[in-house]
DNA sequence: CTGTTAGCGCGTTCAA
DNA sequence: TTGAACGCGCTAACAG
């Protein structure tokens, strides 16, 4: 029933050389005779032997494995287009490298926990704030990590947009539209964050927001602002509680997601309301009314974090501390002039 | 600079204790004296001690991984909201159990050889012909494995719809409503199938075209047909290039992926031609203008292949080898009567 | 150049 | 509570 593993020794043992020699027909087959290497090859086929994989690496202090850490729950985290190209560009990155990518879920709600078990040779977080808890795990793990929109300001390597100067963009292309009346949808913050934490992707573009406004002589107190959102469900949640109790001509999302959702609550009650995005989905399906948004591409973010990442693995010393990625106003048909 | 690694060795000696006992400090404290485990406890914090996971799961002969074998390279695999939301589906089932997901991209262009370094201790792949490459390795590595849309006539445990019978129910439905010039764009087959392969898929889709055909007396010589597509930028190229020498009254995709570039297609030349896909994408984004398709989850197909997976690594004898799941006509506003 | 011996990596677990 | 063996492959050092 339970046949047992073939191993090196059953092959050393079957031919006649030693563990070292079948260790070379695999490794370094230059490193003995043609016929030696030969005859090894052939046994280990007979016997149905491949060199075990773990053992391997484990011989070699290495596993050949990026990991993603998993900001929130699966379906949260998964379900996000966004962070679904983030992860797409990291996937490249370990393909080109025939590393693979091991996507680690929290454990025990814990993220700290799932870093503890992960098997990977470095880690890539996402919108997460790295507290003392994962720090110290990550020093007696001595783990490489790389954060994507995480807190920029400590000795953590990252990759970012300038967040606060996109949400400034957003938030003074809709004032120049004319809006006054403008109805804010944030994104939740980090789950997980402790009240220790710098300054978060949610803070930043907040902060941008006041500038905006402040540059019109205005102040969140003049926005209408309810819960956050970062679902298309969510999005149309709220937007939904918010025209029961306001009549907004503009609404601003910090996601693209939320901002589809309120598009069909809009749709829905054929109210004229413009509506820009935070992101810029690249899946392409929705030409037909086009979002008007701040693009940042999360594939590039998942590439260049990738990058950084093998660096740190590889040693190189000189490897960037900070990667700030470009973002853009990108026209779409729903934010309107208000006249 | 390199500080090196504090074992479970190092703990023992400041300790006084054996490296059994700081084991036992760490699984099952009730082994020792309590007294012993605090020491022992303390000590590791104070030297940053974290037991290795890989040195842990090497001795534990196992991995704590799932690992999704990526049937295409990288872009193409992960581009595909289907296949993302099948991912989805494993992740779930792997958080719950607290275990990670590997995904494994193919390696060197080949599938074979990514598994073969795999370190998981179960594979899933999807869409997938399991020659006997892979099938030589699986067992050579006493790898379980279950196939997500796979072939399912033989000895792999599969997951799958009836595909047949929900292609010949999409046919129907375009029949029915009177179309007779037909534009059918296929996904393009597994492109690392072998010619040994048995039936796949597409196979399967178009022996259902085929006698929902028959049933109006007409063959696939009555249709018009082209190359595959499984993106959207491949069906709106696919699609375009049909329109230049014919035009079909109805198209029918199998995909809503490919199915959305060709109403993006239809759009732009203002056509008024049916479009009915295959998939139901989940993401909600698209509201707006609902797409007729034929209804499948991906997700469901992901939760429900992780959990058989889980059943072979348990050793559970009775795993049932093949898994149907439900498909349903859903009806949108893309499918007209023609008249 | 070809081949071997011996020990390593790091925790787990059996027998004492 | 512990010493020693184990899991499996890699590799430094050495001998012919």
């Amino acid at each position: 029933m339970k046949a047992k593993r073939i191993t090196i020794q059953d092959i050393a043992e079957k031919t006649g050389y030693s563990k070292t020699a079948v260790s070379f027909a695999f490794n370094s087959p230059s490193r003995i005779s043609k016929k030696a290497a030969e005859k090894i090859l052939k046994a280990a086929k007979e016997l149905d032997y491949i060199p075990d994989p773990m053992a391997r690496n484990f011989s070699l202090g290495r596993h050949m494995a990026l990991g993603f850490l998993l900001p929130q729950r699966v379906e949260a985290s998964l379900g996000n287009p966004y962070i679904q190209s983030v992860i797409s560009g990291i996937a490249e990155v370990c393909q080109k490298r025939g590393y693979m990518l091991t996507l680690i879920p929290p454990l025990h709600s814990s993220v700290a926990e799932a870093a503890k078990n992960a098997t990977v040779d470095g880690l890539i977080t996402l919108g997460l704030i790295i507290d003392k808890d994962i720090r110290s795990i990550l020093s007696r793990r001595h783990l490489p990590i790389v954060s994507v929109d995480g807190s920029a300001d400590d000795d953590i390597h990252s990759v970012s947009i300038d967040d606060m100067g996109a949400a400034e963009l957003q938030m003074r292309k809709v004032l120049e539209k004319g809006h006054r009346k403008i109805a804010m949808i944030p994104l939740p913050d980090d789950a997980y964050a402790k009240p220790d934490a710098p300054a978060t992707v949610v803070q930043k573009r907040k902060e941008g927001y006041r500038k905006a406004l402040e540059a019109y002589s205005m102040s969140f107190d003049d926005i209408i602002t309810d819960a956050p959102a970062s679902t298309a469900e969510e999005g149309a949640t709220v937007a939904a509680r918010i025209l029961d109790y306001s009549n907004p001509t503009c609404f601003i999302a910090m996601s693209d997601a939320a901002a589809m959702g309120i598009l069909d609550v809009l749709e829905s009650r054929s109210l004229d309301i413009s509506v820009i995005g935070f992101d810029g989905l690249e899946d392409g399906l929705c030409k037909r009314k086009r979002l008007t948004t701040i693009y940042q591409s999360g594939k590039e973010k998942g590439l260049k974090s990738a990058e950084i990442l093998f660096r740190l693995i590889d040693g190189d010393e000189n490897t960037p501390l900070y990667t700030l990625l470009p973002y853009t106003f990108r026209e779409g048909t729903t934010l309107k002039e208000f006249r």
